[in-house]
RNA sequence: GCGGAUGUAGUUUAAUGGUAGAACCUCAGCCUUCCAAGCUGACUACGUGGGUUCGAUUCCCAUCAUCCGCUCCA
């Protein structure tokens, strides 16, 4: 089989209706992709599978949907405003554009970029004459400041006094709730605050499809904890996260783990999961170890106390927080990605096919009469049978292995047929499209088959 | 944002300075009926905007978008 290119798999995601691309009619905004009805089951599939993960099963695990904007001083006080933005400085010689910061500290790791404000990394590059890399020349722009926060403006006058920033992350909405999640879920520590949203940051980045995307949702979860049991539960949602995604059916060998050596000023210990895509290994999952810095800095802004009250201890002191978050997005692109087949056929023909775990696929059963002799009121009773219980597609043009066919392409994991022994005595034959087993059911016992096995 | 490539039906593609032909897909009819049969018919395209020209899908410019490689990535 030849290698799957991000381009094959756009295509491919077009054709079916799993993503379009974005506002497809005007020419298309960059990096903005639409899901289709195929894409949005799938992707809401996968959020439910991670819900049904990171929220069900763990005792002291709680969801909340925070809002998008939110008050300007969350963004000061999560640094966001002074810290989320690029110093860039373009090369006039070649034009290549580069990070100022890097610049600094490419040059001279001794050099400590972090600490320099604006005026003193351009005094710096000019003093030391700091090379182009891509070219060798040091003859640059001034720096500009690029915020990755877009910004709008609530209200009718566009005052700096009105500016409200869309969320460039969604762990903010579980931080400033801590307090009131912990009081009215009578919650002890450790205990975690997930959520499932978008972000937006306004990056100028081109991105592989749907990897990098100016909109993107994540789903996440901040464990708050006692320090001291930190890095022991940071170890431990590493390898969650990852047994979630072996679950889902991601070989091993398609993931790895990257701990990062360079921290993030928050961060105590940081590693992302990655899934090897056909552009190379990218970020499906981060864990960080974010210590008190972000409950001490809202503590800070708001001058309202995060401290938790330990009934064990008596003692009061500020939670550490463990992050694990999820790019949704991605994940549903690894997932295609990952489901994505080539067969060849006895006859020499090839068939592509979507292989998901069924709790992830887009329809879990096709319902198919035989032949037009079936098409009648049995076949759409079945439809409406299965229909109460899974998303269920109808299809009654074209031969029988034809519908088959369709139903690999998308990844549909049953199908029934609605023939004479439906109409003589209620059964349906059913195929399994992983065992490729027929095997004729009466239509309850089809809806118990198909449950167990759409199971997550 | 830089460099390279590309842009013709939903997909894959052909040809052409005089507005486009096919295959697959889809739909309808006939025939058949458990893994892409066959026949007949139908629908659908030159990314967008300028320029040159009597005339542009074709040549030129710009723009938008995608892919590959950089760069970047809280």
């Amino acid at each position: 089989m030849e290698k799957l290119t991000m381009e094959k798999l756009t295509n491919y995601c077009k054709q079916y209706g799993f993503i379009f691309q974005g506002s497809e009619i005007y020419g298309g905004l960059a990096n903005t992709w639409d899901y289709g009805p195929l894409g949005a089951r799938l992707k809401n599939n996968v959020k439910d599978t991670w819900r049904k993960r990171f929220i069900q099963e763990r005792s002291n695990a709680y969801e909340v949907d925070a809002a998008i904007l939110m008050h300007p001083r969350v963004w000061e006080a999560s640094g966001h405003v002074s810290g989320f933005s690029d110093p860039l400085i373009d090369c006039k010689e070649c034009k290549m554009r580069h990070r100022a910061d890097n610049l600094i500290d490419d040059f001279d790791s001794e050099a400590h970029a972090d600490g320099m404000s604006q005026e003193e990394m351009m005094a710096y590059i000019r003093e030391h004459k700091v090379p182009c890399p891509n070219c060798g020349k040091s003859d640059y722009t001034d720096i500009r400041q690029f915020n990755l926060m877009f910004e709008t403006h609530r209200g009718v006058t566009e005052d700096g006094k009105n500016k409200v920033y869309l969320r460039p992350e969604n762990a903010q909405g579980e931080y400033v709730n801590f307090l009131s999640v912990q009081r009215t879920m009578r919650a002890k520590l450790p205990f975690s605050i997930g959520q499932i949203g978008k972000a937006f940051r306004n990056e100028i980045t081109p991105g592989n499809f749907t990897f990098r995307t100016i909109e993107f949702e994540q789903m996440e979860y901040q464990t708050f904890c006692k320090e001291g049991i930190d890095s022991e539960l940071y170890r431990y949602f590493k390898d969650y996260a990852k047994s979630y995604f072996l679950d889902l059916g991601i070989p091993e060998t398609k993931l790895r783990f990257h701990d990062h050596e360079k921290l993030v000023f928050y961060a105590k210990e940081a590693c992302d999961i990655e899934y090897l895509f056909s552009f190379g290994w990218g970020e499906i999952n981060g864990t960080h170890n974010r210590t008190n810095y972000d409950l001490s800095r809202h503590q800070e802004y708001s001058g309202v106390s995060q401290e938790y009250l330990d009934p064990e201890t008596n003692e009061k002191y500020i939670p550490y927080i463990i992050e694990s978050t999820v790019g949704c997005d991605r994940l549903v692109l690894a997932l295609l990605d990952n489901a994505y087949h080539e067969e060849t056929l006895e006859n020499g023909d090839t068939r592509e096919l979507m292989k998901f775990h069924p709790a992830i696929a887009p329809y879990k059963v096709a319902v198919l009469p035989l032949n037009k002799k079936y098409h009648g009121e049995k076949a759409k009773e079945v439809y409406s049978l299965f229909s109460k219980y899974f998303m269920t597609s109808y299809d009654e043009t074209a031969s029988i292995g034809k519908r088959y066919r369709r139903c690999d392409a998308i990844g549909t994991p049953f199908a029934v047929t609605v023939d004479d022994e439906t109409l003589n005595n209620g059964t349906v034959t059913l195929r399994n499209r992983d065992t490729m087993e027929q095997i004729v059911l009466p239509l309850e016992k089809v809806v118990n088959y198909i449950e167990e096995r759409v199971n997550f």
